[in-house]
DNA sequence: GTGAGCAACATAGTTAACCTAGTTGGCTCG
DNA sequence: CGAGCCAACTAGGTTAACTATGTTGCTCAC
């Protein structure tokens, strides 16, 4: 896959190609590779690929023309901020994942119930 | 599904939660239906309505827990400043700074079960 | 040479199935 | 009574298959 960073694999690959389109290594007006190329690319199935581009869709980054491909949006202006906004909501969530998370290990170090066995 | 306006069931799905969402028929901090229920009620299948619900989270509208549910984020609606930017960073901060914290007593405190009871 | 048609490839949407993992509450057994 | 186990929920992730639809380029007949 990807990396085992505790990101699911579409977040990464989503994330992967965001970097590379503010980096200027996907500029716009490119086309994404195909969903097939960026498969095989990230090693990953077809499915999460398709997942990726659909956050990056949702987020306004590119936009997808069927039978073309996927192209890397303008960006000429952020309308409300948009994508920048989505990354901050996308970094927000994480935090919070992360202390929710902690905070309930802290919490209930006594409680100690849930006993999950096996599976 | 849904109707044909043309528009995918998945986001007219994520369309109408949305509108629940600022219309407040869904207050922030409350959970959504589960998957399950949207599922039934949009008669839609439960891909569709995890694809509606993505979008959603992917929006930062709503933020999603295993095992518990998807609930309304606080406060989608930017404050009258307009200027929502700084206050995710101003959250995003505040996040940071606590789970700092949380996760240094937590390094620190590795062998310790100090009580505390909640739940 | 030109146009029609077709094949190949592209995104997009939908569905279904399976698995992981967290939460909760109830039941059983010591 | 209480601790532990477990079953039934929940969301989330992954994969695969199928369909629809749009684009493009090639071929072939005329």
């Amino acid at each position: 896959m990807v990396r085992h960073t505790g990101q699911p694999a579409y977040l990464q690959i989503a994330d992967d190609l965001r970097a590379q389109i503010r980096g200027g290594s996907l500029a716009p007006g490119t086309p994404l590779p195909s969903t097939a190329k960026l498969a095989e690319q990230y090693d990953a199935s077809l499915s999460v690929v398709k997942l990726a581009v659909g956050v990056l869709r949702t987020e306004g980054l590119v936009i997808g023309q069927q039978g073309k491909g996927v192209f890397v949006r303008d960006a000429e202006e952020p309308p409300a901020g948009g994508d920048e906004l989505a990354e901050l909501r996308a970094t927000v969530e994480d935090l919070s994942r992360r202390l929710a998370k902690v905070e309930e290990q802290l919490a209930t170090s006594t409680t100690r119930r849930s006993g999950r066995s096996s599976r």
